[in-house]
Formats: C-alpha cells, structure tokens, sequence
DNA sequence: AGAAGCTCATACTCG
DNA sequence: ATGAGCTTCT
C-alpha cells in the first residue's frame, strides 16, 4: 500500500487540505499494520460454518468484522457480492465498506452491507411483487402507523381515549417482530380484553395498508420473511446469492431479524453474528436477547470467540464501566480487561440544577480545549468530546451553555429533520405521486394550503372508501366520475367540494405524468410551486424563516440524487427518508462537540465522555423505574455501561441536585444508583465554585443581542434580614439530620424552605423562623 | 369551510 | 411547555 493507492481509496470525499491528506492517509495505514490478537484472528479465520462473536466494547469488533471480510475476499477467493454484512445503522455499513476499501486496495462496493431494514426494502422491491405488493409501496414510521391506527378506530368506533393508539400500536408492532399476522396474534394473545381490542384493530390495519400499499418499519422484516417462506425460489436466489452472512449487534436484534438471517443462510450455514449481551440497549424496539441463545441451539456446530481485551479505554474507565455492569443479575459473567495505561481518575460532580451541570460541562470543554484542566495536561479538540444524555430534552441546557461561550457543537436527532412539519407535508406529496393511494399522505396535504376540502367533505370521502374497501384516492376518483349513481354518497357532497376535490385529483395525476423536468431538485421545485405549497410557506408569520430553511436543506439532500433518472430519483430519494437514522447525520471528521443520546452512542467512541443526567429518574429513566420490571432496570443499567465505555481517556459522570421536570417546577433528584457501584478511588469529585446562577431569560437576552453585553445574573433569594439560607445549601436538622435546599420562597414575613433529608427522611416544607434548621459548612 | 381559541392529556430511548 | 383535538366564532 503507497501513497497513491490510499488516495484512490479516500476517493470522492478526498480531503483538500494537504495537512488532511497525510492525517488521513496515515490512518488507512495504520489500519493495515494493526496487529490482531489471538481471539481476533481466530474470529478472522473461521471462515466456515457458524460463528459466535462476543465482542467486548473496544474490542476491536469493526476491526474483526472488516478483516473478516477481507480475509474471504484475499485469502478464499470469495467474490465480494457474495457476502453480506448487516449492521445497526447505514452509518456503521458505509463505514465496513470504507475500511474495507482501505484494506483490500480498491473499493469493494460489491459487498452488500446495509441495515436489516434497507436490505428487506431491496429484496421487497424487487421480488415483492410475487406476493401481491406494489413496487411503489411507502414506508411508514411509526407516527404514520399511529395516524393509521386512529383512523380505524374511528372506524370500527373504539375510544381512543379507553384505549392508547400508541399502546396499539407497540402491540402490533410487537406482534409482528416476532412473526405473528393478526392470526398469530389471536392465538398467542392473552385473555385481557385489551388485546382483544388489538387484535381487531391489527385486522383492520392490515387491510388498510394493503390499500394504501403502504409497508411499515415491522412489515419490511416480516413481509420478507414470508416471501423468503412463501416462495422457496425466491429463498434460492437469495440463499446462492450470500454465501457469507454476517450480523452485527446482534445483540439488539429481534426473531424477525433473526428468522430472515436464517432463511438466508439455510444452505451455505455461514452465519457469522457478533453481539455483546451487556449492550443489549433496545428491548423497548422488540429486540430480543434471547437470539443468542437460539443461536447457539439452532448451530449447535458453532464455534465461539470471545473477545474480551478492550483497546479503547483507560484502565480506570474500563474498572468501573466493569463495576456498574457486574451489579446486574441476569448476566453471564464475562472478562473485559485493558493493557492501556491507568489514565486520569473519572470526575463526578453535582450540579445545583441541569444548568450548573451544563456550565460545569461547558466550562470544562473550554479548559480542555484550551489545555487547563482538572487532570493536568490533558488537551484535546472539540471534535474529541461528546456529551451524553439518556433523553432529548436534557440538551436544551446544554445547548443554551454551549451558545452562550460560543463553543460550536453539532446535534445528533433532537427533532429529527425528516420529521418536522414542512419535511413531511412535502414528502408526502412526493410520496403521493408515486403512490396516489397512500391514505396517510393524502389525508395530510389534501387540505394543505387549504382548498376546500374541510372535514365534512373528507368524512364522506373516507366513508366511501371504507364501504368501498378502497383507499381514499380510488374513493374520489369514483365520487367525481360522471357516472356515479344519484343515491351514492356523491350526492352528499356539495357542488363546491366535488369541485375541490377534482382540483386536487387532477394535481395529483398531473404531477404523475410530469416529463418536463429532468431531475429531482427541480422536480421538488415544480410540486412545491404547483400545489400552492410555496405560497403556503411564504404566508406564514410564524417561523417561517425556519421553515424555509427546512425546506432548502430538503432540496440539498435532494440534490444528492441528481445524477439519477427521475423515477429512480424519486424512489431512491423516499426510500433514504425513510431509512435513514439519525445517527447516520453524525460526522466524524467534525471539529465540533457532539451531543448525542446514550442510545445512539452505541458503537461510537470519542476521546472524552460527559455523561449528564446522573440522577435516579433519569438514569435509570423514571419509566423503567416505575414498571417495577426487574429486566428493564437491568437495561438502564446497559445504557450506563455502554455511555461509559465510550470513553476512550476521561469520562466526566455529572449530575444535577434537582431538575427541571418540565417547563414548570424543579424537583429533587437523588444520585443515580449507579454511581455507588463505582469504586471511590477511580474518582474525585472536584469541589463546586461559589456559583452564579445563569438563568434562562439572561440567555436568551444573550440570544437576541449577540452583540449586548454579558448578562450574568446571579439569583438569590433572599432579600430580608432572616439568616440566609439559598438553593443548594447544606443545613441540619435537629430531627431529620443532615438535608439540603430545594427552594426557598417567601411565606408572609417568614421563609419557606423546601428541603431534601437524607436517609428516608424525604422532603419537608419548613418554616425557617421555627424549624430547628440550622446552615451548615 | 376554516381560523381562532379552548381544554386536556402528555411528556424516553428509534430503524 | 406543547400539541392534538375539540368547540365556537367568522
């Protein structure tokens, strides 16, 4: 490997800056002097047969898994599109295949590497016509499958408000990651009358999807399962197709995944799966760790790697990453051990609130950047640090303290760009055009900018596509034909709405047989300016700037299928909307602090780690708390392993005394218990400063005036002569011991604390001119 | 038909 | 705090 080939390999995203050159391409060769362990290699190696990978975080899995399938490509002369490797995320596929490119010397984009769902939507597109679907069919998100589930409630007259449409929802899609159609369903639900209702709704729903030919994210999985099941020469041509087949976390994985991965692999048995059980993180999404015993009972041939030596991490991040996850109970035992050196000790700290914990985190970032720091001489960049979080929410805090010192940080999901209002009203027209009897996106633009088409006249539309057992386009089509019969439903609809209706019927079908335009951008452009679209925008008051921008960055991204023939063009481009994640927006190279939840962390790794939200309600999240179900704290607790384990040299574990809920009251937060595991001396707790409080409207006065002077304010909240008492203070009480300030507000001419007690005493309101309370320290 | 104003439940993690 | 979904007003 020179110089040259390296470039050819960066290829197209070749970085311009010639420092970015060598930095990159001395990467490439690193990557191919790196050594493999004993275990690795051994996992390289076994080529034939059924394979178990247990990889350990940091242990060098991707390494394993790229080499692997250079191993088949060199050394056994396999031909690339013969192997397939499926990952979590789109983002961890493109990264096999570049790695891979940067092994073998040339681009192997022959190799299928994709997420389950996208390689299902593939095989669904191609050969899903066997089974009766339509090659345009749209995918929907679970938004969309709630939106359809309350409209057959409606129908078949069940209260949402008795019963939770998304409670129906996680049902049904429960359902169908373990295989059951609503038959399945029948016979394995339980006598509750709940799932009775589910189960009448599931039927409806899959009627009702069929008509829009509309698949959702649990229909791609088991609509191939039943096609490979279906239709055994369809399973043939798959089954020759991948000889080699490797799934990676498979740990988070569900039966669907697994039953296809089988199906796939039914002659060849070259299945390789590498997972970890400590991070299984997403049983709430049907993944299920029981596949990895089914894995070994279905291949009792299958040969197991461990590997348990972690390259990623300090010795002091791995020991106590090692301490939280051996406090679970339904655990197999399992070694992880490092040869890197001790590092610096993991720093904990409480804030007063989610704000002081955000400035302690801001603060840091700068001092680490700027090579001041609590562990002396650590520097890193921005890029290098990540900010975790267990819920979206917990960034606004975070992003305001960010802004306000002018540290640029780039957002992972938050609310994610293909799910904002002007992003969705334009894809479904998009999907509309391809798909005209897709009930959801109809239902969402018909009336959008406003053409006549009010609930009155969707309600008899709806109707009639109901009695009709058709969707709500071939409903139209047939109430504004001149043939209908005077007692139809038609007859209902006023001259007006009949009208309105017809409108929209021909901008649909004129958009379906646009051959002016070449490409897509300006295929967006002309749905955009032809349905009013434009015009709507432009006419609100409301963000509209932001929506505009929204609807630029669309056009951006559609501007990456340019090249492609319109049809294709559009296909591609909705099928990226839908399977797309969010994760796979994350850029490596960025120079910019990341902000990311615990979730979509797994399988990064960033140089130094804050993990905020420390706190019992949070972490563990209040909802697994609440289900009183063992398993699901068990799981919280993987999501602390899996945020430590990120962290290759310092790991920040910060919390906040009491936290805002939400936009009203703070309330008090305990430690989250999984601190306690942590042995003490792998950390030191850095003192708090006398703290100013910033608070938000300081900020947001900061937002508005970028260049208005530098407001900090600090709050107290005491003004009169009594003893001075302030949030956070330590005090003691002569009955209930040692507490602290929650908050402190005026009661007449007294005081009124609220006050935390430790040890089971809980929280008491007291009057502080006659509690025996007294400060301390 | 459609906008404005109201109440009420809801508030996690996501391909 | 926010939005879905309802009611009332124009």
């Amino acid at each position: 490997m020179n110089y040259c080939t390296a470039l050819e390999i960066l290829g197209s995203d070749a970085p311009t800056l010639h420092s970015d050159i060598i930095r990159k391409v001395t990467k490439v060769i690193n990557n191919l002097l790196e050594e493999l362990n004993p275990n690795q290699r051994k996992a390289v190696e076994t080529v034939e047969g059924p394979l178990l990978i247990v990889a350990g975080p940091g242990s060098g899995k991707t390494r394993v898994i790229t080499h692997r399938i250079a191993h088949l490509i060199n050394t056994c002369g396999i031909p690339p599109h013969k192997i397939a490797a499926v990952t979590f995320t789109n983002k961890a596929a493109r990264e096999i295949k570049e790695r891979l490119g940067a092994i073998l010397g040339y681009s192997a984009s022959a190799l299928t590497s994709g997420t389950f769902h996208s390689f299902c939507a593939m095989i669904l597109r191609r050969d899903g016509i066997s089974m009766g679907l339509d090659r345009n069919f749209a995918i929907y998100d679970d938004s969309e499958q709630v939106d359809m589930i309350k409209r057959i409630m409606a129908e078949i007259e069940v209260d949402p408000k008795k019963y939770s449409p998304k409670a129906i929802q996680a049902k049904i899609s429960n359902a169908k990651s373990q295989l059951l159609d609503p038959e399945g369903f029948r016979l394995n639900k339980t006598s509750e009358y709940f799932d009775e209702i589910v189960l009448r709704v599931y039927e409806r729903y899959e009627q009702s999807m069929s008509r829009s030919s509309a698949l959702d994210f649990d229909d791609l999985l088991m609509k191939t399962y039943q096609l490979l099941k279906q239709f055994p020469q369809i399973q043939d041509i798959y089954m020759n197709r991948y000889l080699y087949f490797m799934i990676d976390e498979f740990q988070d994985t569900n039966i669907a995944q697994y039953e296809i991965a089988k199906q796939l692999s039914d002659v060849s048995r070259n299945i390789c799966v590498v997972g970890d059980p400590d991070q299984s993180i997403y049983s709430w999404r049907n993944a299920d760790i029981r596949n990895i015993l089914s894995f070994k009972q279905d291949y009792p041939e299958a040969v197991t790697v461990a590997l348990e030596e972690n390259y990623r991490s300090s010795k002091t991040i791995v020991e106590a990453a090692k301490n939280v996850i051996s406090a679970n109970s339904e655990r197999v035992e399992k070694e992880l051990w490092t040869n890197n050196k001790t590092g610096s000790p993991i720093i904990a700290f409480e804030g007063h609130t989610e704000i002081e914990e955000a400035q302690f985190v801001t603060k840091e970032i700068a001092n680490l950047t700027h090579g001041f720091t609590l562990s002396e001489g650590f520097r890193c960049k921005p890029g290098d640090i990540a900010v975790m979080y267990r819920v979206n929410a917990q960034s606004e805090a975070l992003e305001k303290e960010l802004i306000y010192s002018g540290i640029g940080y780039q957002i992972i999901g938050g609310v994610e760009f293909y799910r904002r209002q002007e992003i969705k009203d334009l894809t479904a027209y998009m999907r509309l055009i391809v798909n005209p009897h897709d009930d959801i996106s109809l239902n969402r633009v018909i009336n959008k900018p406003t053409r006549g088409v009010g609930k009155q006249t969707m309600a008899i539309v709806t109707k009639s596509a109901q009695d009709e057992g058709t969707s709500l386009y071939t409903a139209i089509q047939s109430l504004t034909s001149d043939n209908n019969i005077p007692e139809s439903l038609a007859s209902k609809l006023s001259s007006r709405a009949i009208k309105a209706i017809t409108n929209f019927e021909s901008l649909i079908n004129e958009l379906r047989s646009e051959t002016q335009v070449q490409n897509l951008v300006e295929f967006i452009e002309l749905v955009k300016e032809k349905t009013g679209y434009s015009k709507y925008i432009r006419s609100f008051t409301e963000r509209r700037e932001e929506r505009e921008e929204n609807i630029q960055a669309y056009l951006n991204r559609a501007a990456d299928f340019i090249d492609l023939n319109l049809t294709d063009a559009i296909t591609s481009f909705l099928e990226h909307i839908s399977l797309v994640n969010q994760v796979d927006g994350y850029d490596q190279e960025s120079e910019l602090v990341t902000l990311i939840t615990l979730h979509q962390a797994k399988g990064l790794e960033f140089p130094v780690v804050f993990m905020v939200g420390m706190n019992e309600g949070l972490l563990p999240h209040i909802r697994s708390i609440d289900s009183g179900d063992p398993s699901e704290m068990e799981e919280e607790r993987r999501l602390c392993y899996v945020g430590m384990t990120r962290a290759e040299e310092k790991l920040y574990l910060l919390r906040a005394f009491k936290r805002r809920t939400y936009g009203g009251s703070y309330t008090f937060s305990p430690p989250s218990p999984f601190l306690s595991n942590i042995p003490a001396d792998l950390m030191i707790t850095p003192k708090p400063e006398s703290s100013k409080t910033l608070n938000y409207s300081s900020v947001k006065k900061k937002l508005n005036h970028p260049n208005g002077s530098n407001i900090r304010e600090s709050k107290k909240h005491l003004t009169d002569s009594h003893d001075i008492f302030n949030d956070g203070d330590k005090v003691m009480h002569t009955v209930f011991g040692e507490g602290r300030v929650i908050s402190v507000k005026p009661s007449g001419i007294d005081l009124e604390l609220t006050v935390a007690f430790e040890e089971g005493h809980g929280i008491k309101r007291l009057l502080s001119s006659i509690a025996p309370v007294k400060k301390i320290r």
